[in-house]
DNA sequence: ACACAATTAAAACGATCGTTTAAATCAAAC
DNA sequence: GTTTGATTTAAACGATCGTTTTAATTGTGT
């Protein structure tokens, strides 16, 4: 079972390449010299470039998303069960603690990261779609869980901070060097952990202001 | 003098097109094509299609620029003249409302708008470095008022939530139908200065999220 | 009307793109 | 050891990319 191998290789450097060159910029040759493997290869593992991106992003995200709808719905039966609303800033660290943390998780992880930013902003609407497909879910059960926890927000208006928010979260995500934006010499070095804390912070606070 | 009318029609048309299809997915052929104008004007006029995706971008981010910056400067002589901390509400709205008032400043605004945020995560660093030497001025004077506006909170961490903040601002900026983001009903549609409002309120509590 | 520069037009350039084909190599079953 | 199916290899496919070239056209000043 070479196959394994060739295709995880694929997939891994897949991974690197579409994260830090975006799925267009990045060629079957380039992927395929750096896999070191044949320029067919992809073509014949996945069957075309299309499905090689779709591949790589399920790898990912379909664990993902497991885990932030176990906790998030963890989150809504709790309240449920106790009569009581959802805790905002809960309900965003059950779905923000994941996505960061993953960094730690393992090799590459830090590329699919920046490989969920890409997906959100990416021309092709084929790939935002596919990406759509993959999130759609997860956004719908955190949507309502932050309705939910804002009974008094108009849903619109949830919807909106949720566009900001997410936004928030891609633009980072895709910034590897993003210290450097600033002219300046503050360098921003941060574990998962503290950077989770702090854009939870943020956003919390965004999602409560008053209108 | 035609010169003029190509120049201005190449640029119009880019302007809409590299905002709806990126930068790099936008051929010059579609270009020429959709502006009616020969296939080797873009390089007779500008050179490169860099060259275009340069002068696309400064034709707009500059006056834009010059407002946000005339804005933020006198809030910090105001201040400064005043003995007081400048109001962080009225230094992100200084930075904010220039942005998103400039969809209903003209045709191809709206685009324009689209256009900034793709700047942002292009995948070529001669695209994003092109943008950061546009910007890049504004974003240290904002960061500067941004400081002086929370004294007490460390830079890094003013730095970071000034990426998020950017973050937000890019995200429905590139999403020209985001309303189906979520699978739900609910459309979001606002004209700019209720926009604006919503945007504010929310990086505002943000910024101001204690540690 | 003529000369001259600026602009537009049509055609081709080499390079690279994703994909396909057909032969070579490998692995395991009989 | 041979056969059969899976995988890898090398080469080529047509399409499109940004750019350049050469010629035709337009506009302007004298």
């Amino acid at each position: 079972m070479g196959n394994t191998d060739t295709k995880k290789c694929i997939l891994d450097v897949a991974e690197k390449l579409f994260a830090r060159q975006g799925f267009h910029a990045t060629s079957m040759r380039m992927l395929t010299s750096e896999a070191k493997v044949n320029l067919a290869a992809i073509n014949y593992h996945f069957g075309s470039k299309e499905e090689l991106i779709k591949s790589v992003m399920e790898r990912r995200i379909l664990p993902l998303n497991k885990i932030r709808i176990e906790r998030l719905q963890r989150i809504k039966d709790i309240a449920s069960a106790e009569g009581h609303v959802p805790d905002i800033r809960e309900v965003l660290l059950a779905f923000i603690e994941p996505t960061f943390a993953f960094k730690e998780s393992g090799i590459g992880a830090q590329d699919f990261i920046s490989l969920i930013g890409r997906a959100f902003s990416d021309p092709k609407p084929t790939v935002r779609k596919l990406f759509m497909e993959m999130v759609g879910p997860v956004f719908q059960l955190l949507f309502e869980l932050l309705c939910d926890s804002l009974p008094s927000m108009p849903k619109n208006i949830v919807l909106l901070r949720l566009h900001f928010m997410l936004g928030a979260m891609a633009h980072p995500m895709n910034m590897s060097q993003m210290c450097q934006l600033i002219p300046n010499g503050t360098a921003i070095k941060m574990d998962s952990v503290s950077l989770t804390d702090e854009f939870v912070n943020f956003v919390t606070k965004g999602m409560e202001a008053p209108l």
